[in-house]
DNA sequence: GACCTTTTCTTGAAAGTTGAACTAGATAGA
DNA sequence: TCTATCTAGTTCAACTTTCAAGAAAAGGTC
């Protein structure tokens, strides 16, 4: 069964729905483990751990708040309270942009470095032993090939900028 | 570097991060992208309309709580609350189960059933744009091989009855 | 400069999720 | 039977996310 105006065939097939579900389970099974573990070990959800990941891997550990949310690919409100969170925990502090009146830069704290050189063992552990321990090399590469072409899909226009593996 | 009793090593490979950070951005922007072509199309989002999925293809459009519950890989509470607000929408009802008087069945009513019928080829054209039409079959089929051990990999333990896949 | 548009970030309320505590019914063993 | 334990499902409070609205500064254009 097709569209009349495209011949774009209106369902999945038995194959196509077969990879749907395998990968819906996959993937909330693993977000969840994750937001798990990390709630266990660092007391806060998979994404705000990865803010702050970002934000240590960036010069001087800090960045603008636009720049980070769009690398965390989250929307800007969603980082205002997340940020929130993280700075009463003492994580984060944010800062005034100097050249821009307008602009805020997060920035990582010592506690919050701390804090992540002491529970990033632990979480790379667990993404190993969920993902990279069950799989071949061939498996990794191709799985990289598949998720870099489904990004580079979703992703907004004109946001080229925002894909390192593309640079 | 790795650890001293298991030497596994301790950080990911620069290709292990490349294909885990594509990843989470893949799966996160896919998610997000669904969600709102749901919430537009359907006014809810992307895991109540696969509950009701699921409910559309059980015997008798109908489940016990904890069996939709496990299907969908979510906890019993938060489909409570799912059931919760389905139910003022009128797209499924709570019946008492007849043989455990503990135990509720959530029905997917007519109307539910009209507005999944409705709502599905604009779905399932969603899901193709932004996944099939963009892999070749080769691809396709490492996908799902992928997932499926990566689900496999994550569930808990004893729960291979719910892996429709190895059956 | 005055005006309009855009960008940056925050806020508040509504919706959704989580984990723990709880009720009620089933189950199994002495 | 009596009792302890387990299972099904709900509820509450705390937390997170979303969407719409808004304040403040920047950038253009006349």
């Amino acid at each position: 069964m097709t569209t009349a105006s495209t011949g774009a065939p209106l369902w999945l097939t038995d194959e196509e729905q077969c990879v749907w579900r395998a990968y819906l389970h996959a993937t909330t099974l693993l977000e969840d483990h994750l937001d798990r573990q990390l709630q266990a070990d660092a007391g806060m959800p998979h994404i705000y751990y990865g803010l702050l990941v970002q934000l240590s891997q960036a010069p001087r550990r800090q960045m603008r708040m636009t720049e980070l949310a769009k690398d965390a690919k989250i929307t800007r409100s969603r980082l205002s309270h997340a940020v929130a969170r993280l700075e009463k925990n003492g994580w984060v502090r944010r800062e005034d942009c100097p050249s821009d009146k307008r602009g805020q830069n997060a920035v990582l704290t010592d506690e919050g470095y701390e804090m992540l050189r002491r529970s990033a063992p632990g979480h790379v552990k667990a993404v190993r032993q969920a993902m990279f321990d069950r799989l071949t090399p061939e498996q990794v590469r191709s799985l990289g090939e598949i998720m870099k072409i489904l990004a580079a899909g979703l992703q907004p226009e004109g946001a080229d900028a925002d894909l390192p593996w593309l640079r």
